[in-house]
DNA sequence: CGTCACAGTGACGTTAGCGTCAACTGCTCT
DNA sequence: AGAGCAGTTGACGCTAACGTCACTGTGACG
């Protein structure tokens, strides 16, 4: 009994000044169902919930995920929650970017440490100036 | 006074079976100077540095970073150190670098835990029957 | 009522990062 | 000498993730 617009929607103009991407970026990203805002008329305003896809997707990007392996974690986020196959499909998935991004933490973390390693040496062969903190 | 050829160089095909990638990989990146093996003839052959630098090359991928943000910062890496501008440049970048990446681990923290905050919560549900350790 | 700024829809262009194929070039082994 | 095989060089192909452009639609405003 709620079919109605919901009051904190945003224009995509909003959106892009929000999140800093482009109307084309959101466009994409709905014509890969990884959005889905409400249609007034052909006008697009995107909820709540495509401003928390949106966050996840970005951040998953910056891991180095592609956008379908997004898609196909997102719906793990949907607080609806239907027992589908679809969502325990989500669920295992989600189980398997976890371990993912586990081992990726793992490996960030010595990238870091070989990283200042080699920072320190190159600081104690005299080749820079710089002060770290 | 030790201009020949080191011994323990490697075919593209060893190279392909240690590091799980392809000639056509391996000749791409030597096309775009973030590797440089010796020239046989046509033949290549990937020195320890080659190797070096190519496990840093697919570290640095898994982080989402490109093969020229890469590439700018390998030469960090390098034994030799001549105290020239090149050098400073690529000490200057790692050090950027450095603070992408740990930026990068705190967001990892972050979304590992409200992953495993998702999960939870689909298991508290009911949704699925997985056993986390 | 005109226009004007913003939104939308194709459709084509672009870049990175390789895949794929064809046509050589050398070895090496028989 | 011929066969075979790993390796090389173009050259073209392809996908992801958008950028860009040309055109259409539309609500607000003087």
């Amino acid at each position: 009994m709620n079919t109605d617009i919901p009051t904190d929607v945003m224009t995509i103009r909003e959106m892009c000044e929000a999140y800093e991407v482009t109307p084309r970026t959101l466009r994409y990203y709905e014509a890969k169902e990884l959005l889905t805002p409400i249609r007034i008329g052909t006008r697009r305003l995107f909820t709540r919930r495509d401003r928390a896809r949106l966050a996840l997707i970005l951040r998953g990007k910056r891991f180095g995920f592609s956008l379908e392996d997004i898609r196909q974690t997102l719906d793990l986020y949907d607080r609806d929650g239907g027992l589908t196959a679809q969502r325990q499909k989500a669920y295992d998935l989600a189980v398997k970017r976890l371990a993912e991004m586990e081992t990726q933490r793992a490996e960030l973390d010595l990238a870091i440490a070989d990283l200042k390693a080699e920072l320190a040496d190159a600081e104690a062969k005299g080749l820079v100036p710089r002060r770290a903190a």
